[in-house]
DNA sequence: TATGAATGAGTTTTCATTCAT
DNA sequence: GATGAATGAAAACTCATTCAT
């Protein structure tokens, strides 16, 4: 079988079926014979092009990182308060998890606490998550009086964290109804603090002494 | 093996040995093997007593939620509010760090994801945690605006989520001092909104409407 | 399949399959499942019982070498001189040669080279050859003028190695006429030199100067 | 790669790299990959050349062979007593050891062993050894009384396995002391017998009857 | 000539689990 | 209650080799 299948050149191949794998029966069945029976293709391909099995579950996180970034920039420009902030998030969130992106993230994020090597490349390459996190926060700040108090690079972590988290726990039951009630709890949390806080409120001093030392 | 050694009854010291090393090895690395190493007993004990590997992970859990719980509750009284609600949840996630509490309850999290039949369990198994959550988010909010107006069940899940993707994430690279700045940003919050939020503030409306239906 | 078959506990059975495969197909056939289907039983049995592949064959090594330097031992005192040591070892090679024990050390050996880690082991195993050797050369030379000149150790490493030199290099084509040919020479050079050394040839000054500093 | 690199035709860099890999990684580490990584080609070329791996592997004997036995045969005039025979031995060993030759030479005999076709083919290639060996036993003795007694291609064959009997044994734990001693303790025999065996002797008798027949 | 891609069969090892005692 | 023995299935990975270009 030499000929390229229906689906582009083979290292493509095997990074989708690395990523429906992964999808589908989570980080820990997707043994190299899974990924490989999905893609049909020969399990010793995956070595040829990717060294091991780790690198290509780690490849296969970076390319789904990657689209997703995309689709997330897009929509950065949308955002100029806290309420779009709120309302943008929750509505990629919803994405995230109707295309499984979440769930790769998350697999290979915990697949990789136990295993010492791996993490460090994960946490790498959540670093655009974190930054594109403190753009977003930044634009949603920007004339609130948190402007400038609050530091936005710790409030990404605890957003993307957040974000995580989430996908993690409501996922066990497959029950998405709770992911939903906090998202829109805190679009209506900023439809009603927004404005607020866009006044003056200098008499508050920094919320932050002591987080940004 | 016919006499009891010190630590109790079989079924507990199974228990305990496999708390040790989900500890220690990851749930990838509590195998039969690995848990019976552990605590010096043979690996067939582990199916009389627990039926499964897995229902003995899953009664793991359950035991260290319950240790944990109890010592969680002993300090509900504290919290009177938000202020206090900041602190003692930045103490107490200290403490289950440092203990390990955490990391059993991630390994088991995360190992649940994949697996069907230990996913619920597992949520189950969160269940009183959130329910704790209630409890001190209620009590950190009374008497300020957000009492009666956020609906602090909501807050429990989205509160329980961050402390799981919090320590999800900041493990992989080994890196607390992230969790760390996050929390104390969270108590300078506090004590700044806290006494704010105190005030009459009941041309609010609801933030939860659409929420809670 | 829980109870003995025949030919005893299983660890030996094990060995004893060990044992053959590495005669029949050589150290490099002697994979786990060679091995397994050789004794009929189940490959996770040679890790249960020996940790891994490599153990086992160095038992099995251990094993033979026992065996034969029994059989070794036994026939020490036979030998007072020259003749004797020559016409002794030309029988023990052929019996080893017989039974497949010289295959196996040489198989063994032979692996170990490219192995860093059963290189000493199976050298160490070696000691008990060289030793007897040492023994036998003591004995053969008693009464010669040899005695006190040559030194009998590094002559007895010149024994194995000679050994296991002529093992290895005629049975490559699996003509072992030539070895037949090398030991009846010696038994002929013992025949006719034994009496002669046994006179007085105080003349001759020491051999080994330089090879005993 | 469509150039030539330095070094010659392609046939001849596949062969270098192959003799590279087998003294560096032996024999099992000269998988096919591996001596194509250490040349710089591509796996493919070894069989476009040689047809399979061990076809290569056993040009490769041959061709370290073809170039040790022209350093041999130069030092075969040298040769004109038992003297010279022990001392130039020690000294071609010597060097055969520090450029890799007997190594090379080892590890392909051993591998040969399970191997039942190249066995003939390696026991060929050290035809050529066993005649230089031959020569240089008959040049050893000319004049001594073992001329004409001593069946010297008997010898030679002697000679051949000890010498691979040493190298292998003594590299197994990289101690070359004990192979040091025994040249050196021959050297020293020889210089002691050499001039006695000279005398006249003739009421020996042959010592090698039965041995040539 | 030379190459990158591809494959099927193989390797060692570990796993959860069962069972007779 | 408790144990040592045993097993089938699966894991990650490597191999020699082939083939279209």
């Amino acid at each position: 079988m030499h000929d390229a299948r229906p689906g582009g050149p083979t290292k493509e191949r095997i990074l989708e079926a690395a990523l429906e794998t992964v999808k589908r029966e989570g980080f820990a069945g997707a043994s190299a014979r899974a990924v490989a029976r999905a893609g049909g293709f020969n399990q010793a391909l995956i070595y040829y092009y990717f060294g091991s099995l780790n690198e290509l579950l780690l490849a296969a996180l970076e390319e789904t990182s990657r689209r997703r970034l995309a689709s997330y920039r897009a929509r950065m420009d949308e955002i100029g308060s806290l309420e779009d902030l709120a309302r943008v998030g929750g509505e990629l969130y919803a994405e995230d998890l109707k295309e499984g992106h979440i769930a790769v993230l998350t697999e290979l994020l915990t697949a990789a606490l136990p295993n010492p090597e791996m993490g460090p490349r994960i946490v790498a390459s959540m670093q655009p998550w974190v930054e594109l996190a403190e753009d977003a926060i930044t634009r949603g700040m920007r004339g609130t009086i948190g402007e400038g108090l609050l530091p936005a690079r710790t409030l990404a972590h605890g957003l993307v964290a957040f974000y995580v988290g989430i996908e993690l726990l409501y996922h066990l039951d497959h029950d998405e109804t709770r992911a939903d009630e906090l998202f829109r709890m805190f679009a209506n949390l900023a439809s009603v603090a927004g404005p607020l806080l866009g006044g003056d409120l200098s008499g508050f001093g920094s919320a932050t002494e002591g987080a940004t030392e």
